[in-house]
DNA sequence: TGCAATGGTAAACCAGCTTTACTAATTTGT
DNA sequence: ACAAATTAGTAAAGCTGGTTTACCATTGCA
């Protein structure tokens, strides 16, 4: 069916088939995700992903409201709220209520949690040295400068 | 409650701090999508998102079949078959049983479905151009060649 | 005192897949 | 020639990492 209708814009095929920028972009993160989950089962962190590490980095010392952490994150309330529930549940962060405004919750580490941060900065070293192995220390860094640059001119 | 505990290591926190390499590519290709998503609206295809497109540009003229795009597209043919499914429903593609083979399904474009195709395809080219228009096009190419030497190198 | 703003939760959905488990048709090995 | 293995495809659930819509409880301000 199609043979005869189309066939005389059959050389605009190449062009259809060159894999488009966004494609690359989702496979570099499934790349780094499937890494990253493989090493963090190994250091005996299991049910936990990238997001949570995320979360955690952005927790302070003494403890961070839910608000300012999805804030900090540049995620919803209820995606932080979904986190933290998974955190709470694995031991690794606590919650109590703001003495000062009884509507906030204050989430605060606990000692595997912080393990957990420091484990997941550990991962986050050794995913970034693999790709420093593949494109070299300077390529690495330019590659973070173009993206960086192409998600701040949003 | 960890004030105390891990006074000690507040300077490992800058470091926590800094955005992985991971999310840069998570809201790279967010942002792509959800570029690619407005202008496809636009164009009049609605309920079709990028991974559409992709389907759509290892279609060849004469037909497909379903497992062989799923090679081409790098998927299951699991995730192959879910899109053919909707892009059936939206009349862009046809599908017959080869004659040569009863299990296998031969996958055609419809009119429709090549004017999908084009669209999709200018799609892509404006995307790139906004980038460029950020990057420039040397650093586009630069990161575009990064990205693949990243991933091929897996 | 009343009502909007703020902190958070609940449920459904989106995007783009994968894994597990299966049926039907074809090919291979003996 | 016929059973066993392979291949094409479907079905349903799950995963990663969120968003949207709708809601309740508390607080702040006029």
């Amino acid at each position: 069916m199609a043979n005869e209708k189309f066939s005389d814009d059959i050389n605009q095929l190449d062009d259809f088939r060159q894999q488009h920028t966004g494609r690359l972009f989702l496979y570099a993160h499934r790349d780094f995700s499937e890494r990253a989950i493989v090493k963090l089962r190994r250091l005996g962190h299991s049910s936990l992903s990238l997001a949570h590490t995320n979360l955690l980095a952005n927790l302070d010392l003494d403890g961070t409201r839910l608000t300012t952490l999805a804030e900090r994150s540049r995620v919803t309330k209820q995606a932080i709220g979904q986190l933290v529930l998974e955190l709470e549940k694995a031991g690794y962060i606590g919650r109590t209520i703001d003495p000062t405004d009884r509507r906030a919750t204050i989430v605060t580490f606990t000692v595997a949690g912080w393990q957990f941060l420091q484990d997941a900065n550990q991962v986050k070293h050794e995913i970034e040295e693999e790709y420093r192995a593949i494109l070299g220390e300077a390529d690495l860094q330019t590659l973070r400068d173009l993206l960086t640059k192409l998600l701040e001119a949003k």
